[in-house]
RNA sequence: GGCAAGGUAGCUCAGCUGGUUAGAGCGCAGCACUCAUAAUGCUGAGGUCGGGAGUUCAAGUCUCCCCCUUGCUACCA
């Protein structure tokens, strides 16, 4: 790491591909972020460098979640995936590519992994039981099960382990199980499975943990798998799923684990085949260029067991690294939904500049797995003072001088002892970032700020100027003010990338990391116009508000989600003639008696003015025969007739209800006549 | 419950393999400056380093116990 290659690197960088299933938040930005200052970083080292992501577009929870707004999976994750991509853009997050899950590239390296994998004798395959919800037709991973915690009798419990109590159990333990999606009682199934045999890699992976992939927190973590005994991975999933079909297998599905991180590959693909490249350069066996995994803790062992034991056998490389962070608080609580900490990352760009957050997210990250805290006062006053009082500043309090003397650059330095400190930081600086170790990079900056300011109101060329025969001094002052500014902005530049742009235009220079400590002398610079605003409270607050908003309308929807649409959804689109030919009118209830012998059935004698019919109706657990009588209702009045056990039903009255007691029949406004047409 | 990470000034964080009176930035108080986007500089007040016990000549730094926060716990993605 002390010791930077020669020969321009190959890197590819990855971050987690976000769910196609909700908005992206600060938590996805904060990894995003990280990911980006790296690759800028490395490609202002000269080093060819690829950002590449997707949206993880399968699974079950984007199957419900399409059906529930009532569009089919396609069509929901491009809305999703045309969302995220506008979100990343307007962080400023430079990714060469955005791809799908759900891609062509993606089916055809996730079929061709998958039978690498079973030729190696890595797949196997036996039948396990499952809860599955008969109504939906659909087996239920333990998240969709709800029921009252065995151990502490709290109700409405999800999955195998209690919130109240901590209790962990089987979801077959919880008393009154019922389905999370249709409300039934699951019944125990059973189906045949496929596994990815886990353990045939635990000396590989004892080893490859702690090769330096890994930061040795992580490497801690996972050890606590490893010791264990690994088991053998579930990676197969029953129809109906949102995924790709497993070759050989109709009806299973890639558990969405499995395509996820090939998607990383197929996004790569996707985008050499676009550009006459070969991805497998940096895939295959003995590539030598350099693979990195931005991912948050939560999913180490995805990427750190799984992928690299499935790489492994199916004949690819593994990560160069495995970079993992820690996740994202707000004022100090993690950002729930329930808290209102909840922010997402359209609130944010709504009223703030994304280099604010990129700045701060900078200041703050480590190459460690500790948490990060977004505290919004802590926010405004860190960016105001160290970007716009100490950096920008710097510029701001130099620059008018050098254009008042003609533009240009003086030839020599005014204090070459500063300018060292400059010099000497810059290498640490480099390394501070090539370690992920953006925090000190950002304290080495900041401190050289501070030294520069400091070094100007010492030399207060502000009162030479008003000296005569001092306008070289004033120049030479101001000249290393100028020059101090652009190595700070270069250093910042992978973090700060529109304000870098902005400070090129001033300069008349393009950034340069290599040469930011070679002063620019007789150079001459552009009209200083400020780079950068402070932050107000006043946008902070509205952030909070909009995402206050936002929150309630999220759960607004949630709240429709367990309503009747939700349950049953609006069926589909029929044309007028269609409607048409449903003949409805107005009855009158002439009269209603109970039927021997049925269960359920009224029979009505149905009054359309002028001709009567004979209805049998299952509302007898609603109504009684007394209730009805003499009361107008609907009826359907063309309706073929149907010969029941206790007659013919001569149409059939409108009701709503889920049924039993909870059923009620249409009555028209008063003034409606018997044998009326309802259109 | 088990395991992992963390708990240092009002706030956000540094403190390497244990070693003089525990550091920075912000905030606060006072002073100075007035070139700069009310920016900058100097000075100062503020901490029994989560609690307790132990090892050591010496502990924020090592060991043990306890408390608190967060994460993971394999069919949630």
């Amino acid at each position: 790491m002390s010791q930077l290659p020669t020969q321009p690197r190959n890197i590819l960088v990855t971050s987690a591909l976000p769910y196609a299933n909700g908005s992206l938040h600060l938590g996805h930005i904060l990894e995003y972020i990280q990911t980006d200052i790296w690759a800028r970083f490395q490609r202002a080292q000269g080093n060819q460098c690829l950002y590449m992501c997707a949206d993880d577009a399968h699974g079950t929870a984007i199957m419900l979640k399409a059906e529930q707004l009532g569009l089919t999976p396609e069509q929901h994750i491009a809305n999703m995936q045309a969302e995220h991509e506008k979100d990343f853009a307007g962080f400023l997050i430079g990714v060469d590519n955005y791809h799908s899950t759900h891609s062509e590239e993606n089916r055809e390296l996730s079929a061709m992994i998958y039978k690498r994998l079973r030729e190696n004798g890595h797949i196997a395959s036996r039948t396990i039981t499952q809860a599955f919800d008969p109504e939906k037709e659909l087996f239920l991973a333990d998240r969709y099960i709800k029921g009252t915690c065995p151990r502490c009798k709290t109700e409405d419990q999800y999955g195998d382990n209690c919130e109240a109590c901590g209790a962990t159990y089987s979801p077959t333990e919880l008393i009154n199980p019922v389905s999370a999606i249709s409300g039934a009682t699951p019944v125990e199934k059973e189906s045949e499975h496929f596994f990815f045999t886990l353990p045939a890699f635990t000396d590989f992976l004892k080893a490859w943990t702690r090769s330096g992939t890994l930061q040795d927190e992580v490497a801690n973590k996972l050890s606590e798998w490893l010791d264990e005994g690994l088991q053998e991975w579930d990676i197969s999933r029953d129809a109906p799923y949102f995924g790709f079909e497993i070759p050989d297998a109709p009806g299973k599905y890639f558990y969405v684990w499995l395509d996820a991180p090939i998607g990383y590959m197929a996004s790569l693909k996707n985008y050499c085949d676009g550009k006459g490249l070969d991805w497998q350069e940096y895939w295959k066996k003995d590539s030598t260029a350099e693979v990195y995994h931005f991912i948050g803790k939560d999913i180490v062992n995805f990427h750190a067991l799984f992928w690299p034991s499935m790489l492994d056998s199916a004949q690819f490389r593994t990560p160069t690294k495995v970079c993992v962070h820690g996740f994202l608080t707000v004022n100090g609580k993690k950002m729930s939904k329930s808290r209102g900490t909840f922010i997402n990352a359209r609130n944010y760009l709504d009223h703030l500049n994304p280099e604010y957050l990129r700045y701060y997210f900078a200041a703050k990250l480590t190459a460690g797995v500790d948490d990060l805290d977004l505290n919004l006062e802590d926010f405004i006053a860190k960016v105001n003072s160290d970007l716009v009082g100490k950096v920008v500043n710097i510029a701001s309090r130099t620059a008018k001088f050098v254009s008042k003397s003609g533009g240009a650059l003086a030839a020599e330095l005014a204090d070459e002892a500063l300018w060292n400190q400059f010099v000497e930081a810059g290498p640490r600086i480099t390394e501070h970032f090539e370690a992920r170790e953006y925090s000190r990079a950002t304290r080495e900056i900041m401190a050289l700020a501070d030294a520069a300011n400091a070094w100007i109101a010492d030399k207060a060329p502000w009162s030479l100027a008003k000296e005569a025969g001092k306008e070289d001094e004033v120049l030479a002052i101001c000249s290393q003010g100028v020059n101090m500014f652009r190595a700070l902005i270069t250093w910042l530049a992978p973090v700060l990338p529109e304000t870098a742009k902005k400070a090129e235009e001033f300069l008349g220079v393009e950034l340069d990391w290599a040469s930011a400590t070679t002063p620019l002398a007789g150079h001459t610079i552009n009209k200083f116009k400020p780079l950068m605003q402070r932050i107000e409270k006043t946008q902070v607050e509205a952030m909070q508000e909009a995402a206050k908003e936002s929150l309630a309308q999220l759960q607004a929807e949630a709240k429709a989600a367990s309503g009747p649409l939700a349950d049953d959804p609006i069926a589909e689109q029929i044309q007028f003639d269609d409607f048409a030919k449903v003949d409805l009118r107005i009855a009158l209830i002439a009269n209603a008696e109970h039927v021997e012998g049925a269960g359920k059935l009224l029979r009505l004698t149905l009054d359309l003015g002028g001709e009567t019919r004979n209805v049998f109706a299952g509302i007898k657990s609603a109504y009684s025969p007394e209730d009805l009588i003499g009361k107008h209702t609907v009826m359907v009045a063309n309706l073929a007739p149907r010969k029941m056990r206790f007659g013919v039903s001569e149409g059939m009255v409108l009701a709503a209800g889920p049924g039993g007691k909870d059923l009620w029949i249409l009555e028209p406004h008063s003034g409606a006549q018997p044998g009326m047409r309802v259109m």
